[in-house]
DNA sequence: TGACTATATTCCCAAATAGGAATATAGATG
DNA sequence: CATCTATATTCCTATTTGGGAATATAGTCA
């Protein structure tokens, strides 16, 4: 992975807004709307733009597509997302997109339960 | 300073080899052009880039133009070049850059010895 | 099967970007 | 002053980007 595409991914705020909900969470096309209160082409949109460039990885669960960060991300990516959280601690912006994110899990959130005890079941296969 | 400035002046191949460059040393102009082998114009223009966005910090030294990181910079700049120093460790361009600045470093280099010994003087004044 | 849901894609436009050729500018030097 | 040197800017073009409206698609469920 060329180094200069982390940055071109991380050079839009709803691109950085996505990747550090990832680095918490895999998450689904919805709560990246619910969380970010942004339109769904805007989101399906950098989701594509992330994912021609490896930046993520999906699985379909159900009707829901489940982003997550790569299983084996390059050392660049690992530690440009370290740097990321680490420079975001103090912004009220990313921190609210955490908060929203910690709310919509504690209230049962279906796609990622499902997807979760997928997870699980593929595990045990 | 916007985290997502960073990215965008991080994003291009060129900016982040004169951003690398800088972290080692001040440097002017033909620095540049030499180190990096690309055209007056490319330089000149991502370096106005990188100075409109308050990247790089410049003084007139006769002649030359000395190019420098901000003498205080950003906590997110330092962390982010920090880590941009770290990845670019095994990275062969960046490393033959840092060599070419050394070997230019060694050869008496006029705009830069000029440009250290007025620093001197300035402290001094 | 048909309706529904979540998501992706297409088509459009405006703006930003990168690069080169040519030209302008500021300071140095004779 | 004229000239030279280092650098910046302007003008041009091709490409990429970001965003929205509308439409397409894949899987689900009755």
């Amino acid at each position: 992975m060329e180094l200069v595409q982390i940055y071109e991914c991380f050079c839009d705020r709803t691109r950085l807004r996505i990747l550090h909900l990832l680095t918490q969470s895999p998450l689904c096309v919805c709560h990246f709307q619910d969380i970010l209160h942004e339109p769904q082409v805007k989101i399906s949109k950098h989701l594509a733009y992330l994912r021609a460039r490896g930046m993520v990885e999906v699985e379909r669960e159900g009707n829901w597509m489940i982003y997550s960060l790569p299983k084996k991300p390059a050392t660049e990516l690992r530690k440009n997302l370290s740097c990321l959280q680490d420079c975001v601690q103090s912004d009220k912006a990313f921190s609210r997109d955490l908060k929203n994110l910690t709310r919509l899990q504690a209230s049962c959130c279906e796609p990622l339960a499902v997807f979760q005890s997928a997870q699980k079941t593929n595990r045990r296969s």
